[in-house]
DNA sequence: TGAATAATGGCCT
DNA sequence: AGGCCATTATTCA
């Protein structure tokens, strides 16, 4: 199987089944290079929507789970906020975490 | 500083 | 047509 960024970005193009607005969300949200994230808002800013629910919703619904990179989005606050894996206080996945984190060291490093 | 509430914008039923 | 959401920002204490 393929789980390149590419193949899902074609599968997004193809589909028919979601709105351009959802389109959008899943290609940028491919467009976020590794090692990279984006909060709700910012990514929906980025597609020119002011909603950062409307995003997360989109993801939520998301038709290319897991095979769009939904994890790689989070909170404004570099949470992980609540994608699968949000059960009652369960450990969200450390690995999210260090995404996270990783974006910050270079905004503040930098 | 911390927590809670309001506003927001689109998707689903 | 109404309710929902994985958010964000602002305001109150």
């Amino acid at each position: 199987m393929e789980c390149s960024v590419e193949e899902i970005r074609k599968r997004v193009l193809v589909s028919t089944n979601i709105t351009e607005f959802q389109r959008k969300v899943y290609l940028e949200l491919l467009n976020v290079p590794r090692g990279e994230t984006i909060s709700y808002g910012e990514l929906a800013r980025r597609i020119g929507c002011r909603s950062a629910q409307a995003v997360g919703q989109a993801l939520k619904r998301n038709p290319f789970a897991p095979d769009v990179p939904c994890h790689r989005v989070i909170a404004y606050d570099g949470s992980i906020g609540g994608f699968e894996g949000q059960r009652k206080g369960e450990t969200i996945d450390k690995k999210q975490r260090l995404l996270a984190a990783e974006r910050l060291p270079e905004l503040k490093g930098n």
